[in-house]
DNA sequence: TATTGTTATACTCTATAACTATA
DNA sequence: TATAGTTATAGAGTATAACAATA
């Protein structure tokens, strides 16, 4: 039999089951988990050129020309020339991509309280605040991973 | 001002970081997240053949060749022929393989440490709880959209 | 001279379909 | 006939490098 699965185990299984469950959401609508990224990056920082885009997604702007592209095409983004400087372009949701963020966003919102109900009352702010604390360390872990190479 | 994080966001950030940092430790092992797996999974279930590991990893018996050749050519698993069945190979892991499993493990464990250590002692059986709550909830959740699609 | 976005090229992961050798 | 693994082909996401237009 095996062993109590750690804390690491745990959070892999979940990390797992969520991008299970976004591709799975995302499918039927013709969007990848790279698009919808890039998607809701521009909902939440505001029209930007690629270059910011590459730089928000942490990916080359090489990588964000393709996705453009792509979102383009299926209508949920338009480039708009950049108002002051002719080599850019700025990228801007259009109002089906505006549509589909808040649809995703409202599904985001669902599921949330779903798993937060999903946790003894009692243990809900204990729960709340270790996953704050969890966040802030694995952040901080990385953040001195990088800058000690 | 944003509003606090929701648990959906929170998760979704320990995914992002939990897939960062380990992107991190394989790469310099040239190791990429999907040989690392099905290495994880030959040292969990035995060595057994590529059909049983592409249920396992839920993938295509093709895309399992394509990960076992470039294992081979690492060193960290071996084609060995099937006691009974001539058509199949049982994937073994060499000594390499197993030592880089066993590295990883402890890294996990040591990860799993940390974290833990990072929550409020008096608030960590309530995450743990809670934690194992998210888990069954998030896999009882898809079980059902794959039940009625 | 430096930067923005693109073309060119390549690699990994993934999938489906057709094929070979065995069962 | 069915199964195990492969070849053939395709597409998405990612990267680097070289190049055009513009700053």
């Amino acid at each position: 039999m095996d062993a109590a699965p750690t804390v690491f185990d745990q959070l892999q299984r979940v990390a797992a089951l969520l991008d299970h469950d976004l591709s799975r959401s995302l499918e039927p609508l013709g969007l990848s988990r790279a698009r919808m990224h890039l998607l809701w990056t521009v909902h939440h920082v505001g029209p930007r050129s690629q270059q910011q885009l590459a730089t928000a997604l942490g990916v080359t702007p090489r990588n964000v020309t393709g996705l453009v592209d792509a979102l383009v095409a299926s209508g949920h983004v338009v480039r708009a020339p950049h108002p002051s400087d002719r080599r850019a372009f700025v990228v801007t949701l259009t109002d089906s991509g505006s549509g589909f963020v808040a649809e995703a966003a409202a599904e985001h919102a669902r599921t949330s309280r779903d798993l937060l109900e999903s946790v003894d009352a009692g243990d809900r702010d204990a729960f709340t605040r270790g996953l704050a604390a969890v966040v802030d360390r694995l952040e901080r872990t990385i953040r001195d991973a990088e800058q000690a190479p």
